[in-house]
DNA sequence: TATTGTTATACTCTATAACTATA
DNA sequence: TATAGTTATAGAGTATAACAATA
């Protein structure tokens, strides 16, 4: 009977657990959100900024960010109108087109990260060290136990 | 000097969690796309499947999955369509409509639940009963952080 | 006058297919 | 022949505005 009735216990806690990471989920995905539209850009304009740390091909970014090569061109279109990023040409391959942030744009990429940056959100302050280091670990082997799961 | 660098470290820890978060949610949402598609239902029809345990009328429904009225009449056509639901007047209230499931839709709703259902997910089975409930403590903290934040 | 649901429409995100210039 | 980027287009998901029926 008590294995039951823990039996019962565990699963409702694996349901909580499972709210609680798509609640955080939700949350941060607010937040990107509206942090990116303070600087006046939509999502994926910002994820492609982001990227942009290092100048690269648009190939590759479409890679990174796992959309497709002429949703890219588009994105960069967008960027380039307003002048944060531009093309420069490949020497060594004249297909191939390098995108890198503007003067501008390192302003806009710099200010999204900081606001963004995830050691200054107050999201995590309540845990301790100690604390924020088991649920790092915690995480990882439920990570892991999803990785090998797939399928 | 020994303060910089323990900060440092958990400023990464925080990187850390907040990758991992997005990485177990990503896992989530990717299994509920593929767990609806066996089914035929596109993930806004399954949405609103999931909530109908109990007859609900079309603005409660909106209300709940945070969706406007106008969206839930197209998932209420598609899914009338497909003889999973139907639509009920409200006695008492003549503008009323209340969304109720066929039989066909009682099956795929409990197919569809007992699919999702996270007390069968082998994710968490990596940890013991003890970590699991750690896990829950130390992300309901972060909840309510969050929470709190709200700005 | 306010609310429920519907219709028409439009916008965002994203992919596919066909094309061009180059390799 | 294959690859990088572009264009045109289409489809999914979702919202806004205007409207009819009812409250």
């Amino acid at each position: 009977m008590e294995s039951l009735s823990t039996a019962t216990d565990i699963a409702d806690i694996r349901g909580e657990v499972t709210e609680l990471i798509k609640s955080i989920g939700t949350h941060m995905r607010l937040r990107f959100v509206s942090c990116v539209a303070e600087v006046g850009l939509t999502p994926p304009q910002a994820m492609a900024l982001l990227q942009l740390s290092e100048p690269i091909s648009m190939g590759n970014l479409a890679d990174e960010l796992v959309l497709d090569a002429s949703y890219i061109t588009g994105i960069a279109d967008q960027l380039e109108e307003r002048g944060l990023i531009e093309r420069r040409p490949d020497p060594g391959d004249r297909r191939r087109k390098i995108l890198a942030l503007t003067q501008e744009g390192q302003r806009v990429h710099s200010g999204l990260t900081g606001e963004l940056d995830v050691a200054r959100s107050p999201a995590m302050d309540a845990l301790t060290d100690r604390e924020l280091i088991q649920l790092r670990d915690l995480l990882v082997k439920v990570m892991q136990a999803l990785d090998s799961e797939s399928r």
